[in-house]
DNA sequence: ATATTATTTTAGGCTTGTCTAAAATAATAT
DNA sequence: ATATTATTTTAGACAAGCCTAAAATAATAT
């Protein structure tokens, strides 16, 4: 049996260790966590015994397959349900991260299974973030941050960063959602912003917005 | 914040208080949580300083306005759930409960309101239990067990009891359906089995069974 | 009225997941 | 090479929810 909060413990560790390509820090999982450096040291050590994680002292942890299964289960989980919220409930993609966070939780290899059938075995959530199939087997797109981009360049935005809501808010009123083409007009060398083009409509986005923006490499 | 086990047992002293008239025991809540005495005895202290029941030590509890709405509420989502299994994700009837009884404590009221919208406000969930409205509004169903029928009598199904897949299972193999005509052909005084008759075709319901199926009174 | 039995509560303990404060270790700067 | 700083771990505590065993109370039988 794994619990909610090791779930969810799971699930952080992964999605720094694709960030990063060095092993996970105590801190960095606390921060991201929401929670104290101390707590993260017990939690661990309980995924370590569990084998879910190897663990070494001061230096960080990384998944075992195990615990990646146990992580792309629950991302799988969590990006079926936002897909199902946003095309059957007609919420909008600003409003289903939260919700998702719980769901994902729920027990019921039928239940997903179900699921991904009605929504049409869909590839991508609203985000276009990949959905892993049954097996944890995720297709690893070729995606860039817009903010590396030059001027000049033109591509098409393939994800965009889903928790949070007021950015979500401001990307579709730009128009600037998944499978959408961008082109990036000016760059300003000093603060990282950028002049860019969607839908023929010009916006100037702040580092932190072409950040969160993910095109085709 | 009401917690997921507090939910449980506040569910739980609804149906008990449904079912007779008195206060609810120590032991039959126990009994219906699977837990120890002792355990139900330290709920009860929590739930009553927050006011959702009412206790009187040694003579059980009962629930408090805001306990009911609180216990309501998780019933309308359990049987908004359910209904959503059944009609679109093709599960059948003695699959639900158990995955309901994870997804009954999702907290987002938006969720629930698309959900009963997408569903087209159903007023009975797929075991004929009535969906409480928004505002905990239930209709109270005119219903009497199977079991207390004369022979001749001649009633519609109203209900099924729909924790039990064994149960269910076999009640949709005879045919035994909310909506569903049921009468009774003969009535074995000593053990309350019966000869009923449904869709034209005879069986023998043991009394147990005869229990668990509610027609209209 | 009193004794026996059944029910409920209390006492004390365990696990999970969290916290703060203190100690240990690693990283960095001189 | 050593001192300072930053990070991580340990120690000890707490709330929620559960447990067993013992004590208290209520119900019932004589
Ligand atoms: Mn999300
Ligand atoms: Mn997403
Ligand atoms: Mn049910
Ligand atoms: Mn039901």
């Amino acid at each position: 049996m794994i619990s909610l909060a090791e779930e969810n413990y799971l699930k952080s560790i992964y999605h720094l260790s694709q960030a990063g390509s060095k092993s996970v820090l105590t801190n960095e999982l606390a921060e991201a966590m929401n929670t104290k450096a101390a707590s993260v040291t017990d939690m661990i050590k309980k995924l370590s015994t569990k084998e879910f994680i190897s663990y070494e002292k001061y230096y960080g942890v990384n998944l075992t397959a195990k615990g990646k299964t146990v992580a792309l289960s629950v991302i799988r989980k969590h990006r079926l349900w936002e897909t199902f919220l946003v095309e059957k409930l007609a919420f909008s993609w600003d409003e289903v991260h939260e919700v998702a966070e719980q769901l994902e939780h729920i027990q019921s290899k039928r239940l997903i299974e179900k699921l991904d059938e009605y929504l049409g075995f869909p590839k991508v959530d609203p985000h276009g973030d990949p959905i892993p199939d049954t097996k944890g087997k995720i297709k690893a797109l070729q995606q860039v941050m817009l903010a590396t981009l030059k001027p000049g360049a033109d591509s098409i935005i393939v994800a965009v960063k889903d928790s949070d809501s007021q950015l979500l808010k401001y990307l579709d009123k730009i128009g600037a959602r998944p499978g959408k083409t961008i082109k990036v007009i000016e760059r300003e060398e000093y603060d990282g912003s950028m002049e860019v083009s969607i839908n023929n409509q010009r916006f100037f986005l702040s580092k932190e917005v072409s950040e969160n923006i993910l095109v085709n490499a």
